[in-house]
DNA sequence: ATCCTACATTGGACATTGTCTAAGTCACGA
DNA sequence: TCGTGACTTAGACAATGTCCAATGTAGGAT
């Protein structure tokens, strides 16, 4: 994701200082952070950021499909920048880290016509959830 | 679920006004209400029925697990009485309603080994997404 | 049938997460 | 370098959920 300031900039996107720290957060490890966990880690290289800016910045690249909201818990949403690669997510159930995952085949058929009902769908998210190693080990 | 009020007296359960209209509730339609819609309708025929006391209902009947807590969308969780037969769900992305739906095969399955990371997999949800027939309409 | 008491309910304060607005600031094309 | 429209800010507000002390009550004991 390192091109992602100049695809963005391709967009018409202005440059700012906030949204280049936002970006480079989301870019740096590959945990996925909660919008105030990407505030708290913004505003240590850029103390004045208002949490605004980064809810405002997060939801426009959810918008430009850069990164993808998972919300698993009904808590915090978490955004997760590896929206290129089409993979799922392992969630850990005791400590709520999110580890991405590849399937098997295409879950989309794995629903039939007649369990449509009339929807158009176009999307499927795949959840896993279990305890992580280092939880199952402290317990 | 009828007997739902018998399975939870059985498991030590005082038996109150509150619960039991709560629990109607639930049974009633085949929705997935949010704990403030279970709250209005609770309230209908119960109105002095406090919102604390519908969240604490509906967190029991989620821990004895009768009930599945689903939360698609980082908003307000919904509650699916329909917590004894094996399903996925089916959310309209604009209007937030959800439907049960049954897959094919078992999605466990599709995650290999490798995969796993040393998780203790136990769970996996399957949500897809799309449009149902009456926003569809209504566009 | 009545009483006791541990469990349940209530209302309201509080916490967390997210949204909105009006005023000030700044990136970048001309 | 200037002007303008997009961006940022602080803080009020909204939605959802949690907690607590005071009060009420279901159901076993008598």
């Amino acid at each position: 994701m390192s091109d992602l300031l100049e695809r963005l900039r391709g967009r018409g996107w202005r440059l700012t200082a906030q949204r280049r720290v936002v970006a480079e957060v989301l870019d740096g490890d590959h945990v996925h952070y909660t919008a105030d966990e990407v505030h708290a880690r913004a505003a240590d290289r850029l103390p004045e950021i208002s949490r605004a800016t980064v809810y405002n910045t997060l939801g426009e690249l959810v918008s430009l499909g850069e990164v993808i909201e998972v919300s698993t818990d009904g808590r915090a949403k978490r955004y997760d920048p590896n929206a290129h690669h089409d993979h799922q997510h392992l969630v850990c159930s005791r400590c709520g880290t999110i580890r991405d995952v590849h399937v098997q085949g295409d879950p989309l058929s794995a629903l039939p016509e007649p369990e449509r009902y009339g929807f158009q769908v176009s999307e499927v998210t795949v959840t896993y959830r279990g305890i992580c190693p280092h939880c199952s080990d402290a317990s």
